[in-house]
DNA sequence: TAAGGTTACGGCGATCGTAACGATC
DNA sequence: GATCGTTACGATCGCCGTAACCTTA
């Protein structure tokens, strides 16, 4: 048993059990890897993989029982690397961010400007996806941290830290009928709805106010991204429900906003990342910072 | 980075620092490691120990973080073998057992004697020694399971079951003046007391009841086995306090014996085992053995 | 001087790459 | 025939052991 091997089944669970992209990700031939992996389980007396003719078709009970270890095993070694590096140079590395529009473009700009300020040598990256794609991110190592508002929780390999709160607020053209009187699901179900997709940007807080306001929203139109929806919102198709930090006070004058605390409960946003790894100071400092904005964006 | 550095990381905590006998711990020449620890140290760019000359002294800041991943990661290669090992054979193996002398006579010889009924072929190797100990045995991998009553709980890397529970009973020569009249601190302490050392068997909670009761106790000896203790008490040395299980029925008829329910609080037996260590099936099921036996026990 | 650690060097074996082959779609 | 995996074989490089040397109690 080697760190290799080990390296090479954490691999292959990425590629889908295929050995030739294993092989290139792990930047030997084919065919190494391929012994590598008769080799191991040899070692072991038993298969970890099933095999349809010669292509490997999925884990054994055996082999999913192993994994778990696989996965305690890589991770604990990327930790030594990232424990010495940040011993080494604690202000030096990079931080890749995994989050949503609305995070990206309404919250992070400020505590990343302030963070870059204390940190001028620490990389930020950031990778835009769907909630549910966020959490696969950083189990692929590809992203560190995870800011969003949805789906976070279940996960037991991670780690959430609440972030803030938020509520939706609808925004329609100056003069609409909506401008006026008091809201309700009764009022808001009479008008084409504009507002996210599906498990985005507490999109599941509105599906559960209306549902059990007994009446049906009638969204003629999701989009991942506010400004895709107030789009169209300008253009008279309907009343968007966006999250209210995302109305923009100076850009959005033509719209008007009016908020929906009454109506749809409040979202939480929340800062995730992986249970077992090792965070470098600097993405601790980060993460402080996260929360420190969010003590001002709540107010 | 290897599982060698790795394993060599270990063994050099085990053997206080010393490069020579961790190598022969290994296998190999200490030319050997000392070039190993080099290479490991010069990869990740700085010191794990530091040198009073040459010789290593003691761990790094850097090194003591390290370390803690180091240990997982061994951990979880013993599970991989664990794991193998119990998916070929189920019912083959060894459990290597902590525990002290009361638990290792009174206690485990009735579900240790039913488990190897169902399980011939699983090994069971006993190692008796302090409670303070059983725990270092279990973290240097000596043992497998830790019995015992005192010391188990604060531990964080262990899993504690709790196994039964039971007081503290006097033995005395026959028409001794404790076997009349009714029992109290103040009585107990015009005796001389025979009764276990120091962390041994439910002691502390005899220190315990005594130090609230505002009576000292007169502890003219201390064994950390209740055979000797009874022996003592044989020769009319004064009045012996033992767990209550190790009174037994058949042999010990020349001695009173009165329980002190009253006066001592009851001690808890527990069983431990590491956290993060896979459990072969036929350990569980000797775990089961232990619970079922206790259920007997306690009445 | 004994015990612990480092450095130099030669030999061996593990693992890699090349290449040819087998299977499956 | 394109994709994926296995087997055979020669070459290389990492790691070990021997041995000589250094340092400190």
């Amino acid at each position: 048993m080697n760190l290799n091997q080990i390296e090479l089944l954490r691999v292959l669970q990425e590629t889908e059990l295929n050995l030739s992209k294993a092989a290139e990700k792990m930047h030997v031939v084919q065919s190494a890897v391929s012994r590598q992996l008769q080799l191991f389980e040899q070692e072991l007396g038993a298969p970890l993989f099933e095999r349809n003719g010669k292509k490997l078709s999925c884990v054994t009970p055996l082999g999913k029982k192993i994994m778990s270890e696989v996965m305690t095993i890589s991770q604990a070694k990327l930790n030594i690397r990232a424990i010495a590096e940040d011993f080494l140079k604690s202000d030096v590395g990079t931080i890749n961010i995994a989050t949503t529009h609305t995070q990206a473009k309404y919250f992070l700009p400020k505590p990343i400007q302030s963070f870059r300020k204390k940190y001028p040598r620490v990389g930020i990256y950031m990778v835009q996806s769907s909630p549910e794609q966020l959490i696969e991110q950083l189990h692929l190592y590809k992203a560190d941290l995870v800011i969003c508002t949805e789906k976070v929780a279940a996960d037991v390999d991670l780690i959430t830290e609440h972030c803030y709160s938020w509520h939706h607020s609808i925004v329609m053209p100056k003069g609409h009928p909506l401008s006026e009187g008091e809201l309700s699901y009764q009022r808001l179900a009479g008008y084409p709805i504009l507002t996210y997709s599906a498990g985005f940007t507490g999109r599941s807080n509105i599906e559960l106010a209306f549902s059990e306001s007994g009446y049906a929203l009638d969204i003629i139109l999701a989009a991942a991204d506010t400004d895709v929806i107030k789009t169209y919102v300008r253009l008279g198709m309907g009343v968007g429900i966006i999250a209210s930090m995302a109305y923009d006070i100076n850009t959005d004058q033509d719209l008007d906003m009016r908020d929906l605390a009454a109506l749809i409960p409040c979202s939480n946003t929340k800062i995730a990342y992986l249970k077992r790894r090792y965070l470098p100071l600097y993405e601790r400092h980060f993460i402080d910072e996260l929360l420190l904005a969010a003590e001002d964006f709540a107010s």
